[in-house]
DNA sequence: CTGTTAGCGCGTTCAA
DNA sequence: TTGAACGCGCTAACAG
């Protein structure tokens, strides 16, 4: 392995002047040039490992999602990427499966890397920071708010989404609105149910039924279910908000194999939807998810920066304005 | 920061005994229980940046694909982690967007680091891997061959692929199949129209017309324009044959624009699409993605181990067995 | 089985 | 401005 002892000696300077001209401090001209020309010949290509251990610094941003394959989470990482990277830092990515051990596994790693930052879509609400909490390796929570408000979160106002897509419905003329959602206790999925009943309450001036809200867990075949339980209601919904891209896709595919799609039921999905054919009538309200992920990790650089306030927490709004669908949603 | 002499202190051992507990080397039972006793105490996390500088070994394989948002990639990426999750490894993933020049600034990052490994979906043909070729990082190609033939790849059977879509589309009973392919030079497009064009010899007995090949980029608008294109032919095709799951979306865009779709024509993808609400004619030929990215891990595992032989080349097969739609591509 | 010692490659004092 | 010397935290060699 080439060191800068090698690049020193052959461009008759120091090993300080060589880390010198790598670290942009002053030097001059000649030796500088001395040191590139004896850097490029050796193929010298510095040891970060012996820079991090040397300055406790790395330029590394841990991200963990839960999903790696599903486009919501994708587009975020996308966001988290783009910043990151300009700010010259790379990115780890690690995939929870929505498992606090999984989760934990990759903080312990990251911790013990140690990494710049952590940027965490929490697997759970009793997700563990305290390893990197303990340790002061800032971490920002997106998507989810950070349990225990042990940290900075950054989460889409889901109560509004849930409420425009509920809206959206009410304007293609339905009213019994029923809604799918995800786990009860998980923010985004209590959050996008409160702007439905919100919204149901203001159109309709009455709470919903009972019977119209379904709580499931984030997945296709959630929706699904939850989907074919709607409809053998004695008295079914007029029309179907599903709080996730995941359950929306369940739900059109129950539906579908039903015989029954829009516009003869309504369908709003919160989250944009990969379907290559999706009839026109489908409302999708878009999530803005790379947002997330910018904003996220324009927080966490602030952290990384030194910035000591309590835990912060931001929230992107959902508006109508946000609702071009990306050509990458639509893939 | 708790070093291993803080913990060494504690449990009255030295730091070489610390060490030791902490890679499974055997230690007298009382004394490894006074290290552990000690460190949890302490909250010792140990620095990995020192034990890789001391070690000049890395617990990291970088990833590098074109399009962290398109599912074909993610999947690959998904069977990459799992495997070298298991294996210890963690995993970094960025996303090069196809641009060489991206590819090789976070090759100079992985180079640096170093990391264990590399995984590279190579941005173009041209894609430099000297880095890492000089600096004897281990490199695995996938779904794409290495340039220059300088490392081991792992890519499909895409010419079995192209084949294999195009006997489907014959068994709807389709002879004119057209086939739209991504860039030339680029070689799954390559080899996607090979095997297509050789069906297409041997059921129709004669090549294909030279009006039914279109060659783009590997993006939906690309699908899109080609369908255009290939369906305002004087004599337009009875079928489209399109080589990957961005075409194919176009494609099927454009056809239902046209009010054209199948069964009225033909259409063969090669990737999974999202079908909830596809026609069940349209033919699928599912690309082994995860198995792409489980074997060049594999792979690049072996050479982590120090395997020294000259550059390999795995070929995935596409066959009917493998044409099982995973839940995931479903999404 | 254990402790002592040395050094991985680098950045940063301190004198010069 | 430059070079010599030190040490970041850890593991591998050695002697005990």
């Amino acid at each position: 392995m080439v060191t800068i002892y090698d690049v020193a000696d052959r461009a008759g300077v120091s090993a300080a002047t060589v880390s010198r001209v790598f670290n942009g401090i002053k030097v001059t001209p000649e030796r500088a040039a001395a040191v590139h020309r004896a850097a490029a010949e050796l193929g010298f290509v510095p040891n970060r490992n012996a820079r991090r251990l040397r300055t406790s610094s790395s330029e590394i941003i841990a991200m963990l999602i839960p999903d790696i394959e599903n486009p919501f989470f994708t587009a975020m990482a996308r966001g988290v990427e783009d910043v990151a990277r300009s700010a010259g830092y790379s990115v780890m990515l690690g995939n929870t499966d929505e498992e606090a051990e999984r989760e934990q596994d990759y903080l312990r790693v990251a911790v013990s890397d140690p990494v710049a930052g952590i940027i965490l879509v929490p697997a759970s609400p009793q997700s563990q920071l305290d390893l990197a909490v303990e340790r002061g390796v800032p971490l920002v929570c997106v998507d989810r708010r950070a349990p225990g408000r042990a940290a900075d979160s950054v989460v889409a106002d889901n109560v509004s989404g849930g409420a425009l897509a509920t809206r959206l419905l009410v304007e293609q003329g339905h009213r019994r609105i029923a809604c799918i959602s995800g786990p009860v206790g998980v923010d985004t999925a209590d959050e996008r149910v409160d702007g439905w009943a919100k919204e149901y309450l203001t159109r309709n001036g009455e709470p919903p039924a009972a019977e119209l809200l379904v709580r499931s867990s984030f997945t296709v075949s959630g929706g699904a279910s939850a989907a074919r339980q709607l409809m053998s209601l004695p008295h079914p919904p007029e029309a179907i908000l599903a709080a996730s891209n995941k359950l929306a896709t369940g739900v059109i595919r129950e539906l579908s194999e039903a015989g029954l799609l829009p516009p003869q039921i309504g369908v709003a999905s919160l989250g944009g939807l990969p379907l290559v054919l999706l009839p026109p009538e489908v409302i999708q309200v878009h999530l803005p998810a790379r947002e997330l992920g910018t904003t996220a990790t324009e927080m966490l650089l602030e952290r990384i920066r030194g910035l000591a306030t309590p835990p912060r927490e931001t929230v992107v709004p959902i508006d109508s304005a946000t609702q071009q669908p990306s050509d990458l949603e639509r893939v």
